[in-house]
DNA sequence: CACTTATGTGGATCAGTGATCCGAATCAAG
DNA sequence: CTTGATTCGGATCACTGATCCACATAAGTG
């Protein structure tokens, strides 16, 4: 790779990191070639989707929290492992506004640039809620997918400014009703048994 | 108003309608107006907006959704009603892919013209949930807005190919986060009693 | 150092979007 | 039937992502 080459592709990453934090990642690729220096036409030479340019831009961040899962699965409590590695992914993604709709559509199109990073961040999610699971900490008819679904459900409501205040609030309730109680017998039939203390 | 101009206002809506089903909310308004036989320009002369379109053609469906909570409302059981509720709303969505974003901006800005009905709606899940939580089927600690914050997260997850075929596992999931158990005094911290049976 | 070649670049351009303007067509009242 | 106001829709603008190709430039060679 040509040196110049190499620094232009260095300055459209910086270039697209602090556009897409201040204006989420549906901004517009002429502002990050613009800021980075360049023609529109080396952006998309150099990343030839956009997805291309999170994925090389989010990387990190996606092996970041992969690791996290990793020593956390070796934490004293499987409880708060979970937790805490939900709250990690959750607080993540408001970093990057928008990028969960982005990742909902990758997870299942292989072609996607980003496919292979939500695969292998869902299968962390997964090892971590299975351990919680053998402990008997989290409820056991949801698997690495579920899980993934509420993580990108409570990520995408930090997306929205009219649900971001109490995007906090609703993880907590939502973060009780993966741990602990029910979910052993009752799997098959969906429905919860109905409250009667 | 002139009679033609009804009548294109009605084929509009209809159009829009259809063509809303099949591709979603972000259809292409040349789409809409080819569709009912009519200028672009005359499509956005009788909605000015694209928020003005759907207020004018999901107007009807709102306004069920807020009567069926006022019939469930004299059900027998506030548990059932609730959860009732939710899935109709969450189920509505699904016909107009991509409606939940929509919704979300909506519902904390005065000038859209969905945000009457979003207002509406939400005050009418506040209702069924206040009567659940005096009747102790529901937790305490989340208001209306929470419950909105919950249905669109649901409604957006339907909304997501990828995570369509769990949407309704999701739900019962949630659902059984909403009712029944804790919620009375520990409210405030947010964190929910650590599990230790 | 000079030359050649392969590589990278970016302005011009294309199809698509929502929005706006204004001359022309159409309806309804007298 | 005439008149006047209302409505219509093609042309156009700014913007998006994407593509093409003449041009500049770096890297390798004598």
């Amino acid at each position: 790779m040509r040196a110049d080459a190499r620094e232009n592709r260095d300055h459209l990453l910086t270039a697209a990191g602090t556009a897409i934090t201040e204006q989420g990642v549906d901004v517009s690729l002429r502002d990050i070639a613009r800021r980075a220096g360049v023609g529109l036409a080396t952006l998309l030479r150099h990343f030839p989707t956009r997805e291309a340019l999170l994925d090389a831009l989010l990387r990190t961040s996606f092996d970041d929290l992969t690791a996290k899962a990793g020593e956390l699965e070796t934490s004293n409590s499987p409880e708060d492992a979970l937790v805490s590695w939900l709250r990690d992914c959750v607080a993540w993604t408001t970093e990057y506004r928008g990028v969960t709709v982005l990742m909902a559509a990758a997870i299942e199109d292989a072609e996607s640039a980003l496919h292979a990073s939500c695969v292998t961040l869902r299968a962390a999610g997964a090892r971590l809620l299975a351990r919680a699971q053998a402990a008997g900490a989290a409820r056991s008819d949801i698997d690495g997918t579920d899980l993934f679904a509420l993580i990108a459900a409570l990520a995408w409501l930090g997306d929205q400014p009219s649900f971001a205040p109490r995007a906090d609030h609703v993880f907590e309730v939502v973060a009780s009703a993966v741990l602990t109680r029910a979910g052993s017998g009752d799997a098959e039939q969906g429905t919860p048994p109905p409250s009667a203390p």
